[in-house]
DNA sequence: ACCGTGTTGGTTGCACAAAT
DNA sequence: ATTTGTGCAACCAACACGGT
């Protein structure tokens, strides 16, 4: 049943064969969103335009310099191109055709959502949303973040579930997902009795994880899947963490003020231990303590890099067989790379390889490599 | 210079289950 | 019985900025 989908060739590799195009359209408005941490991020709302093999309705513009940079301004004809291939994006405006009566876009002093008042740090080019939790987006995209894949992984909570979670007070903070009873979530528009056991059970089976996944999932400002592995890594236990002050975290590797400020700052928030605290209560749990014995790591100090597809496995569990071995995986190939996996349609990064003179191997040789 | 974090969009069959 | 809605997987360029 798996090998259908392993068969299929990858939508974005059907995408890559049309060559690199640009097209036309015109931008009906500039909209800002709010992303987890507060980040507002103008966004262009097109005329639909087919460009490089798909339509494209939307494209980021970054932040407020950009805008400037490019001076995209609602009712503007721009030229929209995929960059890699791939990504939307606005190239240019044709200055020519702008409308008399045009106005430049101005990023707004208030947070779109929630009102609040939008902050900017002096030389950072990023406006953010000061509401915090307090701001329905941020709230939104921060359970978002704790159910998602590479955090807690609850399998089947995804954006309607939890728009609607919140919007009817099924939750308040994400510890109360763990005592959602199914009567309760059934009553939700599209849920039956099925898709509520379902959920509830996805729920249950996320409380047992590990303290990277948990501290990853807390959304802690510059705390991502690296650092949270690091951090974990560093101070074996929760408590450990959260007694460490600044100093005491910048002894972890990688981490420095910015990110051990951040750290210091989220377990200072009594909010936030509050709900650590009432996690726990609710049965989420992890082994603590020195790691388990390791085997054989053959492949320590390498740098590897994994591009393309690969057909006997994701790139995902590749990834971590190596990091079992041992090595480390980037995500871009630089002189430092030892070696780069490349499956079939790789792109640039295996142009890049080449021209540095970083050798490369294909999955044959992979799967060789990992016994 | 390089790596990690966080943000953006687009495709689409499949799996599942609710809604009609 | 059929249609509709939702979630999922896979990919990655570009930008800004933290840290080494």
């Amino acid at each position: 049943e798996q090998a259908g989908f392993v068969a299929r060739a990858p939508r974005w590799a059907i995408a890559r064969k049309f060559p690199a195009e640009e097209a036309t359209t015109r931008v009906l408005a500039i909209d800002v969103q709010v992303g987890r941490t507060g980040a507002l991020t103008p966004v262009a709302r097109l005329e639909p335009v087919f460009v490089g093999g798909v339509t494209v309705t939307n494209a980021t513009l970054h932040n407020a310099d950009e805008i400037q940079r490019k001076d995209v301004r609602v009712g503007d004809s721009v030229v929209v191109r995929r960059a890699g291939d791939v990504i939307p994006e606005v190239a240019r405006v044709l200055m020519e055709q702008r409308p008399a009566d045009s106005q430049p876009f101005v990023m707004p002093s208030r947070c779109p959502v929630c009102d609040s008042t939008v902050v900017a740090v002096e030389g950072e080019a990023i406006l953010r949303c000061g509401g915090g939790l307090y701001c329905p987006a941020q709230h939104k995209e921060a359970v978002k973040h704790f159910a998602s894949r590479r955090a807690m992984d609850i399998d089947g909570l995804g954006d309607k579930l939890v728009d609607q979670l919140l919007d009817l007070g099924l939750i308040q903070t994400v510890a109360d997902l763990y005592h959602l009873g199914v009567e309760a979530v059934a009553r939700m528009e599209r849920m039956g009795q099925k898709s509520a056991e379902n959920l509830v059970a996805a729920i249950a089976a996320s409380k047992t994880t590990t303290l990277a996944r948990f501290l990853y999932a807390l959304g802690i400002r510059e705390v991502g899947e690296v650092t949270a592995q690091t951090l974990a890594a560093h101070f074996y236990t929760l408590d450990k963490l959260m007694a460490a002050d600044a100093a005491a975290l910048q002894t972890a590797p990688d981490v420095g003020p910015a990110v051990a400020g951040q750290v210091v700052a989220f377990f200072a928030q009594a909010h936030n231990r509050e709900v650590i605290a009432a996690l726990r209560q609710a049965g989420v749990h992890w082994p603590e303590g020195m790691p388990a014995g390791q085997g054989d790591q053959p492949l320590l100090g390498r740098t590897f890099v994994i591009t393309g597809t690969l057909s006997s496995m994701t790139r995902d569990e590749a990834k971590d067989r190596l990091q079992a071995l041992g090595a480390k995986v980037a995500g871009s190939v630089s002189k430092n790379t030892h070696c780069l996996v490349a499956g079939s349609e790789a792109g640039s990064k295996l142009a890049k390889a080449q021209s540095l003179g970083v050798k490369v191997i294909d999955e044959a040789e992979l799967l060789a490599l990992l016994g």
